[in-house]
DNA sequence: TGAAAATACGATTGATTATTCGTGTTTTCT
DNA sequence: AGAAAACACGAATAATCAATCGTATTTTCA
């Protein structure tokens, strides 16, 4: 019954002048600011336009709507998470376990830095949520991902390493959520990362076991 | 520098009539419809009224804003989460193991029961995060979890059960909100649920076996 | 240089929504 | 019954904000 149209929100136009592309660099830094300062409510287009220094109508020049802001920023944060994820998970030349290890608390320092960013982002999610391209990013890193579980789980079935793989990824990706609602002290995150990071071994050496 | 002041959220009035308590129950009953079936972004106080078959003048009688009614159902739900918590893990009969698995697969599906009203409900959490009240219940829970670890990491230090509960509750607390990003068939959660315990009871003999 | 294309501007529009408050109705209690 | 308290109503208010569009400025290039 509710019309809810789903607007396409990632139609960036082909910048004809040089000066477009640094504008759109200048939305996104001041996005980033707003989300950080201001939060996921008091995002608006004005508040970036202004932090940004340019008009609302130069930044609806580059961006078709809200959303797509919101939709880029996160999309750029996925890209740089599956490019660690490959750095990490590709070294062949460490065991897997501690190549598991160096991920996790890569990833959750990552997640603490910018907190307030991530937790903005988070909350707006509703508003980008809907877009089929929110995938594609998270995809690629679900395959650098399976790669490695080949790797660390050689013996298992296919369904069993997709299973584990989604439990480890999941488990990991949510962390950093729960950090912000109630903060810890860095050394604090610092053990919690160690223990998850245990968690995740000794499960992966129980199903090598048998 | 932004004036954001936290408005008071829990102040139920109390009341000198029959007939308020009913329509308070009316009323979240209509909040959970909305949010099921049009999501956080169309929770408002007059569809809440409409579906409620009352006026927007009598839920702000009962209610001092928007906000207080998702903080009231978010508490109702941790209050029937607590009590689950309780029944399964107090059950001193059954080894600690075997209840630590019961509780993931009755927790997971309870997240998944109802789907779509925890999903608005997370999204909305920016509006109720900041209310103090909203910890009350969740320091509760975390107080029956404690007693558990007691029982089942009986030679570790508090510091140590206190980390691993940690892990253990943010982790499983987190995982229903991926399931209604990806949706997942619900032999795909049983599984999902069983690797997770899998995983906990695998981490806990470790613990265990130095 | 000068015209056309590209870019930048920002007041305005239209829509939504939380909350209030003056008024009418029902219940309670004597 | 009748007055007072409690409750219910919903139009009106005030604020916010996404997005547009007519105009002004800058760049391109012939």
């Amino acid at each position: 019954m509710t019309d809810r149209t789903s607007p396409r929100i990632s139609s960036r136009k082909q910048p004809k002048q040089a000066r477009s592309t640094e504008l759109v660099a200048t939305i996104l830094e001041a996005a980033v600011q707003v989300l950080a300062k201001e939060g996921a409510q008091r995002f608006t287009t004005a508040r970036v336009a202004e932090r940004a220094g340019v008009s609302v109508g130069s930044l609806y020049q580059y961006f078709p709507n809200k959303a797509a802001i919101l939709f880029r920023l996160q999309s750029d944060e996925w890209r740089q998470t599956t490019e660690m994820l490959g750095a990490i998970l590709g070294d062949a030349a460490r065991p897997p376990p501690e190549r598991l290890r160096s991920l996790v608390q890569a990833f959750i320092r990552s997640e603490c830095d910018e907190a307030a960013v991530r937790v903005a982002l988070d909350d707006a999610a509703p508003l980008y949520r809907d877009a089929p391209e929110a995938w594609e990013a998270r995809a690629e890193g679900d395959r650098v991902f399976e790669a490695f579980m080949r790797e660390a789980l050689p013996k298992a079935s296919d369904a069993t390493r997709d299973l584990v793989g989604d439990l480890i990824t999941t488990t990991m990706s949510t962390a950093g959520k729960q950090f912000s609602e109630w903060p810890r002290t860095a050394p604090e995150i610092e053990a919690y990362a160690d223990a998850m990071a245990d968690m995740f071994c000794a499960y992966l050496r129980s199903l090598q076991h048998g």
